[in-house]
DNA sequence: CCGATATATATAGTCTGCTATATAGAAACA
DNA sequence: TGTTTCTATATAGCAGACTATATATATCGG
């Protein structure tokens, strides 16, 4: 009963799943001026005012250098500034444009819906068992990362 | 009870474990030669000996521009061939170099045990349950890529 | 105060994937 | 047969993510 292709592991689906969503925002987001990558920094610097890069990339879970290179795209296309922190020459404090709070409801809105689309026909139940899952699949990989990288960042509060 | 975040979509939770896992194998996979897209083509065209560009698209669930630059890639790397096709002149037929054929076996090893890695504690059960979820989800998304882009093209055989 | 180490960003280079568009050849059909 | 349409690839240009590396500034230990 070996099965076929490279394992009937679940990363297939999931890569797939992962292009998929982000196929359906495109067009969407794209008209509102917005791209998919950028929408968990708007949330968040929405929620937070302003605050520096290193605390970007904790919360959305990438590499410093893709913060620092999607963050030069915000800004180039008017959504973020960058203002010298006084208290760290260093860092610079990113905080959202007028236009980007204004536009960020719509850009929730693509999201969420999308969300649905992905869940129809999911009840309650089926969701959370859906997110513990996949949740522990996560901590497995974050322990393998963490192994590899020698530093023990991940793995942090719940979120 | 309005949750946090951009909604409490498992989106996040699929995009981390796909960049997770994906990390985990690069290194790996690298010192073989390989890359991580394209085991499935390499998995492919050692079962079928030789297929055109288009079937392999169908394969790999893969824009056709993705997939003509992906070979691109592998050609330039030495672990595949593009030979004219004598039945259609539009067409090359793609097949595996000796050298990919024989490391293949290891890169297929590196992608199982990554996937042991992530499945660790996972019951039989339990993987069955996160592949139906998976399924019904992507079922979902294709449906609404099928609406978007017109073609039926998606939601082909249970693969 | 000084040198060594740590921290905050930035940049270079690469891969994968997408959309949009261009081309060559095959197929249909009038 | 000639023209239109479809099919198989290719290319351009961009987003997003990663690794590796460079730079500037803070911080610490003496």
């Amino acid at each position: 009963m070996t099965q076929n292709e490279l394992s009937p592991n679940p990363i297939k689906l999931i890569g797939l799943a992962n292009r998929s969503f982000a196929r359906i925002v495109d067009g969407p987001l794209r008209e509102l001026g917005f791209a998919i990558g950028q929408l968990p920094v708007l949330v968040a610097l929405k929620k937070h005012r302003a605050l520096p890069q290193a605390e970007l990339v904790r919360l959305a879970r990438v590499e410093q250098s893709s913060m620092a290179q999607l963050l030069n795209r915000m800004e180039r296309d008017g959504l973020v500034r960058r203002v010298p922190d006084p208290n760290d020459k260093r860092s610079r404090l990113i905080s959202l444009t007028v236009r980007a709070e204004q536009q960020l409801p719509k850009g929730k809105a693509v999201m969420d819906q999308a969300g649905k689309v992905a869940l129809a026909g999911f009840t309650a139940a089926d969701l959370e068992l859906l997110m513990a899952l996949l949740l522990r699949m996560n901590t497995n990989l974050d322990q393998a990362i963490d192994a590899l990288t020698g530093t023990g960042a991940n793995a942090g509060p719940a979120a």
